[in-house]
DNA sequence: ACCGAACTTGAGAGCGTTCTCAAGACTTGT
DNA sequence: ACAAGTCTTGAGAACGCTCTCAAGTTCGGT
């Protein structure tokens, strides 16, 4: 019925109240030094004429742009939407912070930006430059990347880094990986294997690092050794297959793998499969995400779920409610937990 | 180097080359009417100051807002996404618009909103007054609420409703439902199968008729029945489950399952497992959707390939290139195709 | 050369909001 | 009851850009 054709201002407010501008703005905004009685009117009367303040005028008068903006790499986003290799690691990310976001009334924007080419700079000075936004959350590797750290710390604007604890600027999560690669291996010993390997994902992610430090440490606490034991991937399909080649050709008792990515470890489900392994019975296979995909393998993969929609929700609540307030020498961690299915079992005798 | 502290305004640029706003505006916007000479140093103001129009400042004033808003389901896409069942229609879609988006300087933004509630009108209204997108994109089942088509109508904000072909206003954007699923159901007669179920989308989905409609001209065209051959899901694993159960007691001659979704033929694939009846060899099985899952189940399936992100593509780009000039009573059909996997054989003898 | 047409440029208003600052109304303490 | 606050309200500028419209400049045809 309300159809509306011109839109609805705070001007519009203003005249059918007959209070300022001034007042129907701090009603909007919750300010303080309102009348509750003119607040209940002014506030009616919004409702009445179903006014919503322009995003862009607001932000045009030096507040809040109420924007979140998500930077995500390029170059490895492309390339799993170009092969379908299920781009899960988006997807859960842009829901947490969808959902946080409009929770708060602020809205979320993912950028694609590419890690590798000197245009890291102009490409993400040009989205700040565009979009304003109060909070910007970076996602590895691009969390790491210290011209992008730089550049945010030097606009002011409040950053979260997924992925790594990297001193420096910006609010730092992670999602407890040493811990979770350490609970794997320690299951996988506790199940009798001896021979764990683990295959890591690409150097530059901090997370790699700590993966395989988990897995060292929890190897060593079992008095097991990692020798010939670690081969590295860069998450993908290809090089997780030619990782698995390698370890068990090159390792004729190995009876454990875990894959750093669910991509990996279908790969080295597959490898196994073409070398007349059968798992779980002859090695038990544990991979990292627990993206769909792994429910509906045969058999289904016991995997380590990366709480990602959780972690970003931290952040964008972080940013929201802290990103104003200066320094953030923080580091929050989000617990992953381990998801067991048909893919582990008892080492065989 | 250039640590840009404060924002650069066209203003900058305008003093930096002794020319009026105007002009530099002109520039920006690729105008007519200015001479090579001085259209080359506004040029190159703008590169080596690093000169970013502010996406809010050129909405403000009136001319376009360079953003494009999808609408999801919100229930749908929650479902989904907390069950972990694989988004990957939300991915492929955002994947789709960004990409095409940003190659002519807009940006997508996602909605989620809630079909079910009387908060329809307010929800989208809210989103679009506090927006004011240049374009929306509509995914089923939104596109083909009244509500919001007339909504979008009033407020003369261009939409394109992917998944619809009903009458009215925006640009209509479709996947060959009809067509994929006769091609599905041809080729499964072809391959010998007499009695081929189908397990439909429900039925608010027009492309669920859709589909219907393409199976049973084919299953007409091969001279066979339909009788007691189809079954309603709601594209989830349960209902999937269920109708596939009832196909199969229901019809022991039965040798070949179409699902609506990948969910679904993934259900079916598990409970023909249960029934101790082998895929392909006892029963042949396709899907819908082709999201990344069915790559890597046992054995892989052969799925019809939704289009998803290169439909989005072509609504956006008719979205920004002729979005603005009045009526758009056109139907845009992207094809589908049939990607054979080992979930098809020939029917048992 | 001259006139009208087309091209090029600039000035100023306006978009919808919030910010700053000042003025008026109401409290409180003595 | 009066000075000194504290609350409440509003006026006007500012944010960065594009629009409209008018003025100045160049060009083509005769």
């Amino acid at each position: 019925m309300a159809r509306v054709r011109k839109t609805v201002t705070i001007r519009d407010v203003a005249e059918e109240t007959g209070v300022s501008l001034q007042t129907v703005s701090r009603v909007i905004n919750g300010g303080p030094n309102v009348r509750p009685q003119v607040r209940d009117k002014v506030q009616a009367a919004i409702d009445r004429l179903g006014y919503v303040p322009s995003l862009a005028a607001q932000r045009m008068s030096g507040s809040r742009s109420y924007i979140i903006l998500a930077i995500n790499d390029r170059e490895r986003t492309l390339a799993d939407w170009r092969e379908r290799q299920g781009t899960d690691w988006v997807d859960q990310m842009l829901l947490g912070g969808i959902l946080t976001c409009s929770k708060h009334g602020y809205r979320m924007m993912v950028e694609l930006v590419d890690t590798h080419s000197d245009h890291v700079e102009r490409e993400l000075g040009a989205a700040l430059s565009a979009l304003q936004p109060d909070g910007v959350i970076l996602t590895p590797p691009h969390s790491e990347n210290r011209l992008i750290t730089d550049l945010l710390a030097a606009r002011g604007i409040p950053f979260a880094r997924i992925g790594s604890d990297a001193p420096g600027p910006g609010i730092r999560l992670t999602m407890g990986d040493a811990g979770a690669a350490h609970l794997a291996t320690s299951r996988l010993a506790e199940l009798g294997h001896r021979r764990i390997a683990m295959i890591a994902g690409p150097a530059q992610y901090s997370l790699s690092g700590w993966r395989i430090e988990g897995w060292r440490r929890a190897l060593a606490e079992a008095g097991l050794s990692d020798e010939g034991l670690l081969e590295v991937g860069d998450f993908g399909y290809e090089t997780g297959a030619r990782a698995a080649r390698a370890l068990l050709t090159r390792n004729p008792d190995l009876t454990a793998i875990i894959a750093s990515s669910d991509q990996m470890a279908l790969a080295a489900l597959e490898v196994a499969r073409e070398l007349g392994l059968d798992v779980p019975r002859d090695l038990s296979l544990i991979s990292f995400d627990n993206t769909p995909i792994v429910r509906f393998t045969q058999p289904p993969l016991t995997a380590i779920d990366q709480p990602i929609a959780e972690t970003v929700a931290r952040a964008v609540e972080w940013l929201i409610e802290r990103g104003g307030n200066g320094e953030a020498d923080e580091v929050i961690e989000v617990a992953a937990a381990l998801v067991e299915r048909a893919s582990t079992a008892p080492a065989r005798a």
